[in-house]
This record gives C-alpha cells, sequence and structure tokens, in this order.
DNA sequence: AATCTTAGTTCTTTTACTTCA
DNA sequence: GGTGAAGTAAAAGAACTAAGA
C-alpha cells in the first residue's frame, strides 16, 4: 500500500534565495563589468542617490504616458527586513505596509509590490514541491502496481484453489468469494456481502470512509509534500 | 465604489557565457 | 595562450494590469 510519508512538519517553511544577494544598486553611465566584484559600493553615497531616484519615479510611474519605468534593485538590507517581515505575516495590513516602508524608505506601493511578488514566488516554490512530491507518489505507486500484477499473475500460474485472505480487522479467514478479479480492468476487488459488510461496519464504527481519507489526503498534501520522503 | 489579492505579463537588471581583436 | 571588451541569452525580480472577492 501507498503510504504518505510521515508529516513532520505541517507548515512549508521555504527557502527561497535572497534576491538581494547579487543586487546592487544601478549605477548611472557606469558599467557592472568595470567593477571590482569584491569591493562593497559606498551605501551611503551611491545608495543615497540611487534610492532618490528610486523614490522620485513616484508619479512617474502611476500615469502610463511617463517615461519608461525605472526599476530599482533592493539592498542587502531591505531584502532582509522584508523577509524578515514575511516570516512574521504574509500579509500587510496599510499600518504595517506604511511603518515598513518609512522603514527601508521605500514607498508603501513598492513595499505591496513587494509582498504580492514574494507570495507568488512562495506559492510557485510550493507547487514545484507538490509536484515533485506527485512524481515521487507516482513512481512509487507504478512500483506497487507492477509488485501486485506480478502476484496475480503468479497466483494465476499456480491454478490451485482461491488463497485465504485474511481480514485485516480480524484476522479471520475470508471467504474466498471476497476476492474477485474485474475482466474488464483485471484489478483484484473486493466484494463483500451485505452480511459481511453489516458486521465491519459495526466493528469499524467511527472509522473514516474512503471518501475521508482521501479528501483528508488532498487537503493535507500540501503538509506533507514538506517532507517528500518516498 | 473602494480596497485588496491573485495570476499573468512586461520590462529592466544581472549574470554567465561566447566571440573576437 | 592569456586578456579584456563587446555581444547575447537566460534568469531574477520589480512593477504593472486585469479580474475577482
Amino acid at each position: 500500500m501507498a503510504v504518505f510519508p510521515p508529516t513532520g512538519s505541517s507548515s512549508l517553511e521555504l527557502t527561497i534565495s535572497v534576491p538581494g544577494f547579487s543586487s546592487y544598486p544601478s549605477l548611472p553611465n557606469s558599467s557592472v563589468r568595470g567593477l571590482d566584484i569584491n569591493q562593497v559600493p559606498s551605501i551611503q553615497a551611491d545608495q543615497e542617490e540611487w534610492m532618490t531616484a528610486g523614490m522620485e519615479d513616484e508619479e512617474d510611474s502611476s500615469n502610463g504616458s511617463g517615461p519608461p519605468r525605472k526599476k530599482l534593485r533592493l539592498t542587502k538590507e531591505q531584502s532582509r527586513l522584508l523577509e524578515e517581515s514575511f516570516r512574521q505575516h504574509h500579509t500587510l495590513n496599510p499600518k504595517q505596509k506604511e511603518a515598513l516602508a518609512m522603514q527601508l524608505k521605500l514607498r508603501p506601493r513598492q513595499v505591496e509590490v513587494w509582498f504580492q511578488n514574494r507570495r507568488a514566488r512562495s506559492k510557485l516554490k510550493q507547487t514545484e514541491m507538490e509536484c515533485e512530491y506527485l512524481k515521487r507518489w507516482f513512481g512509487s505507486l507504478t512500483e506497487q502496481n507492477r509488485r501486485l500484477q506480478r502476484e496475480v499473475e503468479e497466483l494465476r500460474a499456480m491454478k490451485v484453489g482461491p488463497p485465504t485472505v485474511l481480514s485485516p480487522h480480524s484476522c479471520e479467514p475470508l471467504p474466498a468469494s471476497t476476492l474477485t478479479m474485474c475482466p474488464r480492468c483485471e484489478r483484484v476487488t473486493t466484494t463483500t456481502t451485505t452480511l459481511d459488510r453489516d458486521r465491519d461496519r459495526d466493528r469499524d464504527r467511527g472509522g473514516p470512509t474512503k471518501t475521508n481519507i482521501s479528501s483528508a489526503s488532498a487537503t493535507t498534501l500540501s503538509s506533507k509534500v514538506a517532507t517528500p520522503a518516498l
């Protein structure tokens, strides 16, 4: 039986590379290639100028007819603070946005956009992880299916009486008639009598139904994906 | 109607790589 | 062969837009 990996954590803590790591402020009229990569630019001077430039196009970016939008790169420190804030809450209320913008010397709109993009990146990362997990799960199920088919072939080859199947509930032998092979899809299915069903239902009352299980699996998938250990 | 979020897109900057003198 | 400038494709991410709640 395919088993989900143990649910170690219920929340996804994603590690995204900090975008500010490789970012320097845009230096007007200068080539990046001309810079010594080991030389950290003077934050005070360069960034001040760059920051003001970033703040200046506030009016420009709002109307479509202005000059082409200028793009800024957030500094390491700004990115760090934004990440830190994002860890605490993934959305900001207007007050928080205002305060953070003030602290970072950015426009509230920029903070807002950063959070939007950050949420999107986070979601993308999660989707990728889920995809990876489902791929592994699919592989596991395929392998399991192969094994079971081999088993069926072996049983067929034996051409002996129907196998004795033990009930998972009572460990008692089940009637042979409860195991049938679907002629169309060649899958082994269990067909229990009404009497058996009633007995099992009474015994298992309170247990999860098939539907419950699958819906629970679906809803907790994202948390299970956090530990893909297939 | 205003505000916020998401999804999708545009566009600029950065980086890595290649070519050529 | 080593080196630096120039060109380019791809990646990253800031900013924008439209639609929906």
